[in-house]
DNA sequence: GTTAGCACTCTCATCTTTTGAGTGCTAAAT
DNA sequence: ATTTAGCACTCAAAAGATGAGAGTGCTAAC
């Protein structure tokens, strides 16, 4: 459908708008000595690439700019293999010394992601709630308020404070944990309010006074919030891209930045591997003139979360997907080697 | 200095230029019957005010704008008490069942606070290291890594996972577990790792093999980062306001709000009280065009955090000081309430 | 002391001009 | 049958031109 030189005209042509930014004219192009014909014979190809849709003009006399399924045949078929050195053991190097903490890595890894792509990165963390609980705690703080906290299979930490109801004594509260952890060890925590309601209010019934009331109270205490977390790593850099130099553009974009509901669903879609949207591919309105690359990585227990990045539909393609790819499998690696589920 | 009329135009000219960001000009101030003054004679206190510095021009026939010396007047003699209804309760309202984290009640704060006001709220949780140990527990979740988890006199937790290094048993854990509760419980946490070397060290040797090595590695697991945290709100508020409708503006600003480190150093200063900083009285360059209002919060044991509201120097000034006022008092009342220092 | 009147100033929005890079098409060159 | 040179034409963006509107300062009258 397209010839050897037409796909050769038009590589040459997205590259060249990815880097500049600006509507590529077949003179200029013809100039740089990349491609070894003349301004009109470019011309004519480029005519004939934007009859098959691959290209576009701004204006009746503009150079010609990609479309968007310019991007797609280049991102399909025009970009090899590549590894991009910097970003390799940036996991690595952050758990160097065996210790590490999910959040951190998980941030860190965000900001290294924005800082090697000069755009923004979002990284959803995993879903919680096939993890299982591992222990339950409570810990009182002073006579009226305490702590309580549960530990994952995975090594994930929850924890909530609370005021003592009156007359609860601290047998009371060892009572409690232990029903609790008897009951609730290796129950996923998606299910805890089902068991606490079934199994542990008859327990509680049994062996405590004057607990019937405060039964609701538990459950609430220990019903995770399903929300999974969102960490993002330079939300300014967009706004060194030329495109957002339009305040109006620039206030959609931060304001969907802070709909994080939104961006959860925006990313929760990802199936296995790496995707590419770009532009209108998006469903999300605002993002419709950008493209978003997303992959997944994997911790233990089948739980998984998505790297995300947000760019201009001018991406630099062909980094920043051999970057995802790596940092995308450094996760999936340096997590499930710690979070091995052996509960 | 000032008569009673220069006063008074000085805060009519004020209040209209907080509202419409527009210079003000005799004419138009003279049409509003809010002063029962002719044009020419506003002209002439208009002058006067300038002379004395409360007021500027833009450019030679513009209307006027209030100076940074102008604003400073305004704040510290020409607004009265007041009493924000909308602000009060926040805080009551999200611990009604008794069921609380910290992080979620300051970030409602925060939002609640950008919410109300539309300009950018901060909050700078508390310094812990004045926080003391009230236990430690270490939990394996496989027989390669566990977790560590802190818990301190005011209900905090830190926690951290760590891969277990090679030939420590159970048993091993379990009296390292002892030991550093033994050692550590009530030792603020800044002396934790001075209270490891001295004191843990020796008992380790003593009771457990082969442990030399790896008293370096049990200090860095427990030394808590001193970073504290901030939370936002309303980070895109500020877009909203006029004085940001130039793109370079915004980046500096969101690049300044990336900038955590700067930006605690910034709130830190905060002494007791309400203290607003207009334009250049504030030292970090890309606030030098805002107002910055901070007001302190303190939970138990003398431990407090910094409240903070960003917007342009034309701010309202006679809400947000009310505002802040309340949710400082309230935030300090219920952190008070739960965190007392019992231990 | 206060105000009306007037000449003058400066911004902002709108319109016009110019310049430069680009296109499409036709005819000549390879 | 391609490829290329040449030319007329188009459009955006930058630079100037124009006029209205809101403001000021100053002087003289109230």
């Amino acid at each position: 459908m397209l010839t050897d030189r037409q796909l050769m005209i038009l590589q040459v042509i997205i590259d060249d708008f990815i880097e500049s930014a600006k509507p590529v004219g077949s003179r200029a192009l013809s100039k740089k000595d990349t491609l070894p014909y003349s301004a009109a014979t470019i011309r004519n190809e480029m005519a004939d690439l934007e009859e098959s849709g691959f290209l576009e003009k701004t204006h009746t006399s503009s150079g010609r700019v990609p479309s968007e399924k310019g991007y797609r045949y280049y991102v399909d078929h025009l970009i090899g293999p590549e590894i991009h050195q910097h970003g390799l053991g940036i996991i690595e190097r952050l758990t160097n010394n065996g210790i590490y903490e999910f959040e951190q890595i998980v941030q860190t890894a965000a900001e290294a992601l924005s800082k090697l792509t000069n755009y923004t990165s979002i990284i959803l963390g995993p879903e919680m709630f096939e993890a299982t609980v591992k222990q339950i705690q409570v810990l009182a703080l002073s006579d009226q308020s305490a702590v309580a906290i549960l530990v994952t299979n995975t090594g994930h930490v929850e924890h909530r404070s609370f005021t003592l109801p009156k007359g609860v004594s601290s047998s009371d509260i060892e009572k409690l944990v232990n029903i609790l952890n008897d009951r609730l060890q290796g129950v996923p925590l998606y299910r805890i309010p089902e068991v606490i309601q079934n199994e542990v209010a008859s327990l509680m019934m049994k062996y405590m006074n004057g607990v019937d009331s405060s039964i609701n109270w538990i459950r609430t205490l220990f019903t995770q919030e399903q929300a999974v977390k969102l960490y993002f790593g330079g939300k300014a850099n967009i706004l060194m891209q030329p495109e957002f130099n339009d305040v109006d553009r620039i206030r959609s974009f931060y304001s969907l930045m802070e709909r994080e509901d939104e961006i959860v669903n925006l990313l929760k879609n990802s199936n296995q591997g790496i995707k590419v949207s770009i532009g209108h591919e998006n469903e999300v309105e605002e993002i419709k003139d950008l493209s978003l690359i997303t992959a997944s990585y994997h911790i233990g227990g089948g739980q998984m979360g998505t790297i995300a990045l947000l760019g201009p539909t001018r991406m630099e393609y062909k980094k920043v997907l051999s970057l995802m790819e790596i940092i995308s499998k450094e996760m999936t690696g340096a997590m499930g080697k710690w979070y091995s589920d052996k509960s």
